[in-house]
RNA sequence: GGCUGGGUGGCAGAGUGGUCAUGCAGCGGACUGCAAAUCCGUGUACGCCGGUUCGAUUCCGACCCCAGCCUCCA
């Protein structure tokens, strides 16, 4: 079976055919780099680092891109609460964020970009956009027009009229439309700021994406990934800028997001207040642990986080390595924890199946189970457990 | 209210029109000097009500409930 993605724009699952099969292109949403991560933030790294292992075993060359957002009001609050200099705080926690995702058994991705250092990109997208009709300025600010966009809320599946009726927030009165958002805004002397044509200011923080996925893959890329809370407004909006800026209808062929950590039935995220850090989270269990934890339910669902789960993944994951030391006690074959199984190592079809299956990562990792158990039956094994997952 | 996606055994979580997910936990047994590991066995599971069908957890309809998004968010 070839790979099957799900591709949230069109709500189906189909095979997956890149632009171009010498080339995959592959971009996700990174971190704002504001504070320390927590789990529900790693779960969006450890999947695509599935589907980019996934990829690269299947085509030749895999560009994988994440961004870091380093430019954004929290930022900008965490610097100064702490007295310290914007960009020193956002390069300590981008190499923060690193580190955890890396504990969790991920590759680093191809580029990992920051925004501000495409201001002059985003200013140059900006322009076109207004020369195109799409965007206008209006008190320093610049915004784009959702109404000279047919298309907008193709992705999120939700029309303008339904928006106007659901803004609960006042409507800024320079706005042509109430669903119009900032593509620049007027910054004070103290924050973070560019100059531009429309006076010293900063980016929205939808246009960066777009700027960046233009400048480091292109006009159209294969698979965009992010977490199901930023399909709206952030895809929406970042699918509108570029579809406009480039003068053609499509972007991103597959657009993949994952689901929400939840905790106590609720979403975990900051505003809540019910997060686990991961850097808390690995003081006390392997970071192979909480990528198993990760990975038991299936990408696109909410998974519900407990330390039970976590005890749960871990006697599984022994159970696992426990087939492995049974089929090679010395240690011969299978290193502690290879970063990667060589390209042309064979993995278990059953394995391979689940995982082309948009990512059946439960499926695998029960043919993983079946693949111990078979290990520690038989004699020995020269079972090829290649942990890629 | 609108738009998405869900409701599966103690827990997590796949899947399917008529045999088994899988793992963890539990229970019984085997092996072991004890323990660990491993093996074997074990559970009226599929939100509710109708419908289609020889047969539905799986298809259709209504209902109830939950989560996400509509505001920063992986």
């Amino acid at each position: 079976m070839t790979l099957h993605l799900h591709d949230t724009r069109t709500g189906e699952t189909r095979p997956f055919e890149p632009l171009d099969p010498a080339h995959v292109t592959v971009y996700v949403c990174g971190p704002t780099v504001y504070d320390r991560i927590h789990v529900g933030n790693a779960r969006a790294a450890v999947v695509f680092d599935v589907l980019y292992r996934v990829l690269r075993r299947a085509y030749p060359r895999v560009t994988y891109v994440r961004n870091f957002t380093d430019v954004d009001d929290k930022i900008n609050a965490a610097a100064a609460a702490e007295g310290v200099p914007i960009a020193e705080l956002a390069e300590r926690y981008a190499a923060a964020y690193e580190a955890d995702v890396a504990a969790l058994g991920t590759l680093p991705p191809d580029l990992a970009p920051r925004a501000t250092h495409h201001v002059a990109e985003m200013i140059a997208m900006i322009e076109r956009l207004i020369a195109g009709g799409h965007a206008y300025a209006a008190e320093g600010h610049v915004l784009f027009a959702v109404e000279s966009d047919p298309a907008y809320g193709s992705l999120s599946h939700r029309a303008l009229e339904d928006m106007i009726a659901g803004a609960r927030v006042e409507v800024a009165p320079y706005k042509r439309h109430p669903a119009d958002f900032v593509l620049w805004k007027p910054s004070t002397p103290e924050l973070p700021g560019w100059d531009s044509p429309w006076g010293r200011g900063r980016p929205g923080w939808h246009i960066e994406c777009s700027a960046m996925i233009e400048k480091h893959l292109g006009e159209v890329i294969d698979i965009h990934g992010g977490g199901r809370d930023l399909v709206f407004p952030h895809h929406e909006n970042e699918l509108a800028q570029s579809r406009c800026a480039h003068g053609r209808p499509e972007f991103v062929r597959y657009w993949l997001h994952n689901g929400m950590l939840t905790f106590d039935g609720e979403k975990m995220s900051k505003s809540l207040g019910n997060v686990v850090t991961l850097a808390a989270l690995l003081e006390q269990w392997h970071g192979e642990v909480l990528r198993y934890a990760l990975l038991s339910a299936h990408y696109r669902s909410p998974l519900s986080w407990s330390e039970d789960l976590l005890a749960q993944a871990r006697s599984s994951m022994d159970r696992l390595h426990g087939a492995l030391r049974d089929a090679d006690p010395e240690g011969a074959v299978f290193t502690e924890r290879s970063p990667e199984p060589a390209a042309d190592a064979p993995l278990d079809e059953a394995v391979v199946a689940a995982l082309d299956d948009d990512l059946g990562t439960p499926e695998a990792l029960a043919a993983l189970h079946a693949l111990a158990g078979a290990v520690h039956r038989a004699e020995d094994r020269e079972t090829r457990l290649a942990l890629a997952r």
